[in-house]
RNA sequence: CGGUGAGUGGCGCAGCUUGGUAGCGCACUUGGUUUGGGUCCAAGGGGUCGUAGGUUCAAAUCCUAUCUCACCGACCA
């Protein structure tokens, strides 16, 4: 490709809006327009790389045994009212009529459409099982589109669904396609982990998320440093391997004026955080006898919400009281409470439960005890894991300690069960003849998000660093001054004419522009690889080679020049 | 949906307080200059100042309504 006939589509700056690394460089780079809040369009360096993330995946999914199918974005409603979705999915459902007034939505994912096409096309077990995929639009309505292709609206996903006649069938499937993920982004050239997850709204016990280590990500995992543990800090379990000390002192209530956080009493009393814990209040279930729950933390901890609103009698998913519903309880404000003398009930962290003469608000505003202690002066609690991990913790598998870091969710796999086969009663006869009902499940990549956090993984002040595998190009020809050197215009023509000859996806920067421009655009598109045409080599008959990744330049003949090109991406 | 902020040429912004008929940088066009890391000079094209209404002799500027967008939060693959 010559860039007269192209559309670069660079830029010196980005948009104010664009936040994070991999918008600002798509932007810069000409990879993606935004036309509206969460939509994009893809030019055509994008476009070439999002092809790229799709083969691979592709490639990958037909190796497992998946087989390609395509599905429509626009749905009937009927199915998903038939899933109970209709109800269930929310206002990121988009929902549309169409000329008749009849009701659609826009696809947010198809587990309805094929578990409809499967119930029809398939009735006996010989059938099973059969893994159906496609890539393909999805459409989110979210409620705040952000990071630029990151989280938009209108998004490619790659999704396939497996069918099954039992969980161990499933199992097998789920196993092949975790493989099949660690080879994509294996292949990709991606820093990633598989990790433990919690199947959320869509469902099933068994559940992986796929991560790229991030520091933008949006999402926190955990994982050991000494094992392959790995778990989303959303439900990763935090032990607690301390022992309780005894009691040291008595209990003393003291003054503690204007210090309403747990920051405010360590200050004033000159102790860690750890000394302290902190008390929160939050709504109980409404089949429960109480009106309020009360969850103790070390100061230094912080609530998972999810662990806590697994626990019977309390409100799923978790509302925190406000302080005009924690007052009648209490008789204090925030800021003055804690466990003792508490009428209420109470559920206490691991981690706090192991505190010795801790320091809590005394629920009288403007006061705290402090040597306050477990069974003596608190009699009734219940113990339970309702924090979120931090590094340092043990890992939950014994082994080693728990590191956190950022990931941007790029996969999602699932063990749907018969969630969505029962709901519409998708099932085949099987050997004895009996109707039964199918084992599912859902396997999900955002192939669209994969190459906004391959850039996050792979940029320098420069620009983007495509790994080779994902490349626009794989070659950038970079002439100075063709059009005043007869030599360099020729010799580059040369070079490109043999690499486009050999298959090879070259960049030919044919532009009268100066020799930084040229430089300057081509790493910011992060082509890996760059032949650098220039007439002060032309005696010598040389040309120069440099690598986008490692900055590594070499002097190589012309008539060596392809050859070794074509040596340096296939290594 | 709550909080905050912003809408002025393709992008980044100034002008608004104190109304007087729109400007700067980048990008684009033309000519020249320069040519191994975003040269420099000159000339030029492009904007009903988000939209609607109001005040006024006069509105980008003041008032009202409305729409859109972004960031934080909530929510959510």
């Amino acid at each position: 490709m010559r860039t007269t006939d192209y559309l670069l589509a660079t830029q010196k700056e980005s948009p104010a809006e664009a936040e994070i690394i991999s918008h600002q460089l798509m932007i810069r780079a000409g990879l993606v327009r935004k036309l509206a809040s969460g939509l994009y369009t893809w030019l055509p360096s994008g476009l070439r790389v999002l092809n790229k993330v799709a083969a691979i995946v592709r490639d990958e999914m037909n190796k497992a045994g998946a087989v390609e199918v395509s599905m429509p974005v626009v749905q009937p409603a009927d199915l998903w009212q038939e899933s109970g979705r209709w109800d269930d999915y929310g206002p990121e459902l988009l929902r549309i009529k169409d000329r008749h007034e009849r009701d659609f939505v826009l696809g947010p994912t198809h587990e309805e459409v094929i578990t409809s096409l499967v119930n029809n096309e398939v009735s006996s077990y010989k059938q099973l099982p059969l893994n159906l995929y496609q890539i393909q639009t999805k459409f989110r309505d979210e409620v705040r589109p952000r990071f630029g292709i990151m989280r938009s609206r209108e998004f490619i996903m790659k999704d396939a669904y497996s069918f099954h006649l039992d969980t161990e069938s499933l199992e097998t499937t789920y196993q092949r396609m975790h493989k099949a993920y660690c080879n994509i982004f294996d292949r990709i050239g991606l820093e990633y982990r598989p990790v433990v997850a919690d199947s959320g709204s869509i469902g099933g016990a068994v559940s992986h998320e796929f991560h790229v280590l991030a520091d933008s990500g949006e999402d926190d995992i955990a994982f050991s440093n000494a094992s392959d543990f790995a778990a989303n800090v959303e439900l990763a379990e935090a032990i607690c391997t301390a022992g309780r000390p005894t009691a040291s002192s008595d209990i003393e209530l003291i003054d503690t004026p204007n210090a309403k956080t747990i920051a405010d009493v360590a200050t004033l009393l000159n102790v860690e955080a750890t000394q302290c814990v902190k008390t929160l209040f939050v709504k109980a279930s409404e089949e429960s006898d109480d009106a309020l729950v009360a969850l103790v933390l070390r100061g230094d901890h912080q609530l998972n919400e999810i662990k806590a609103s697994k626990i019977d009698g309390i409100a799923s998913p978790l509302e925190m009281a406000d302080e005009a519903e924690v007052k009648p309880v209490t008789s204090a404000g925030f800021g003055s409470l804690g466990p003792v003398n508490l009428n209420c009930r109470i559920i206490v962290d691991r981690s706090a439960a192991v505190v010795a003469d801790f320091i809590c608000g005394a629920n009288i505003d403007e006061k705290h005890y402090i040597n306050a202690n477990w069974d003596r002066d608190v009699k009734t609690y219940q113990i339970e894991d309702i924090r979120d991990v931090i590094a340092g913790d043990p890992s939950p598998d014994g082994n080693g300690t728990i590191e956190i870091r950022k990931g941007i969710e790029v996969g999602h796999i699932f063990q749907l069960g018969d969630k969505y086969s029962k709901a519409m009663n998708c099932g085949v006869l099987t050997e004895s003849g009996k109707h039964q009902v199918l084992q599912m499940g859902c396997y999900g990549i955002g192939v669209s998000r994969i190459v906004a956090a391959a850039i996050e993984q792979n940029h320098d002040k420069y620009g983007i660093i495509w790994p080779d595998t994902i490349a626009p190009f794989q070659v950038a020809i970079i002439p100075m001054n063709m059009h005043k050197s007869p030599r360099v215009a020729e010799a580059a023509s040369k070079i490109y004419e043999s690499l486009i000859a050999l298959g090879v996806e070259v960049l030919f920067d044919d532009r009268k522009e100066r020799p930084g421009v040229m430089f300057n655009d081509m790493e910011l598109i992060g082509v890996p690889h760059s032949i650098i045409i220039g007439e002060r080599n032309m005696d010598n008959q040389v040309v120069e080679y440099k690598n986008r990744q490692t900055g590594d330049k070499t002097t190589v003949s012309i008539d060596e020049i392809v050859a070794f090109t074509v040596d340096k991406i296939g290594a």
